[in-house]
DNA sequence: TGGGTCTCAATGGATATTCATGGTCTGGAA
DNA sequence: TTCCAGACCATGAATATCCATTGAGACCCA
C-alpha cells in the first residue's frame, strides 16, 4: 500500500459541547486517502485509547475480516464482526475541521479535557494524554514530545480530579 | 538502490520564526530520490540530533517495519509504528528552500540558533553544532571543518547560553 | 590572470491565509 | 416553552506565501 500516510502528532481539546478539531494534517491525509472527509473512530485493541481512521482504511479491514472467513451465524464470528462495526462510530469532519465527540466514545477511551493523537501511518491513537503517560511500552521521546506539549498549555502534569 | 546520494555538509541558521534552509544539494537530491519536495524529519536512534530523508526512503523503512511482520493491531506493533510514524514530521520544503521547525523537533535534536547538516548516503543527519562537537567518535577531519564553518560565521566556540 | 558581470543560495521582513477554538443563532424535539 | 444539536460567525495565534537584500561563487572576456 502506498497511500498518503498519517504522520506526527497534536494535542487539542474538547470543548464544553464535545466538539474536537481534528488535526489538519491528519485531515488532508484523510481526503488524499480516501476521498471522503469521513472519519471512523473505534477502541483500540488492547490499549486504553481510541483508533482513527479514513473509509480506505475500514475497507481493509473489513476484507481481512472476510478473508478469515469468519462465519457470522457463530458466536465467535458475531463477536469479531461487533467488535469491528459494533463499536465504532463514523464521523463526518464539519467546514471547521471538527467533530462531536458521543458519550460513547469519550467513555470507551476515558477522553476528558484534552486528546492527545498520534499517527501510525495507516492510522492514529486517540487518547487521554495522562493514560498515555502512564502507558508501559511507550519510546519515552514519546512522553517527552508529551509532557513538552501539555506544558506549553500549561495543562498539570498530574491528572486533575473530574 | 542506486538513487542519488546525499553528499556533504552545512551550516545554516534557524532564525527568529524558525526558518531553516535546506542546503540546495540535499534539496536536490531529494527531488531527484523521490519526485517531490517532501522532507521527513526525525529523531535519530542512539544519538543527540535528527535525521532527514526523502520520501522514498521513509518507504524504505516502512517496508522494513512491514517485514517484521507485526501485527499492528497488537499493543507492540501499534508502538512500532507510532515510534516510526509519530515522533517523524514531514515538511514540504517551500520556494525558498526552507521549512519551518516545529517546537517538538528543536526540542528533540537540541537544536538552537544554528543547525549542522551531514550528509550520509540515504539520509543527513541534523545537528546542534555543540552536541556534534562534544560527540564522542566522530571522524576528526569532520570536526576541524565544522569548526572552520563555525568561526567563518563568527560562532564562538564553546555554548553561548540560552 | 584579473576584473567585471551574472546567478543563485541563504536570510530577513511584511503580508496573507489557515488553524484551533469560542461564541451565537435557530429550528425542532421533548 | 425549554432544551439541545447543528449551522454559522468571530478571533487570536500560528503558519504559509511573497518580495527584498546580500554575499559568495560561477562564468566570461579581454
Amino acid at each position: 500500500m502506498s497511500y498518503e500516510s498519517f504522520i506526527g502528532y497534536a494535542l487539542n481539546a474538547v470543548d464544553t459541547k464535545n466538539r474536537l478539531s481534528i488535526p489538519a494534517e491528519f485531515r488532508d491525509a484523510i481526503v488524499a486517502r480516501s476521498g471522503t472527509k469521513d472519519l471512523y473512530i473505534g477502541p483500540a485493541r488492547g490499549l486504553d485509547c481510541l483508533i482513527g481512521y479514513d473509509k480506505s482504511y475500514h475497507q481493509v479491514l473489513q476484507n481481512r475480516l472476510d478473508a478469515q472467513a469468519v462465519d457470522e451465524e457463530t458466536a465467535e464470528g458475531a463477536f469479531r464482526a461487533m467488535a469491528l462495526f459494533g463499536s465504532t462510530s463514523a464521523f463526518k469532519i464539519d467546514d471547521a475541521g471538527r467533530i462531536v465527540m458521543t458519550a460513547g466514545l469519550k467513555d470507551l477511551g476515558d477522553i476528558a479535557g484534552h486528546v492527545w493523537f498520534v499517527a501510525g501511518g495507516n492510522w492514529f491513537q486517540m487518547w487521554n494524554p495522562y493514560r498515555f503517560l502512564e502507558q508501559a511500552g511507550v519510546e519515552p521521546r514519546m512522553l517527552r514530545i508529551l509532557r513538552r506539549e501539555m506544558e506549553a498549555r500549561g495543562l498539570p502534569m498530574t491528572e486533575p480530579a473530574r
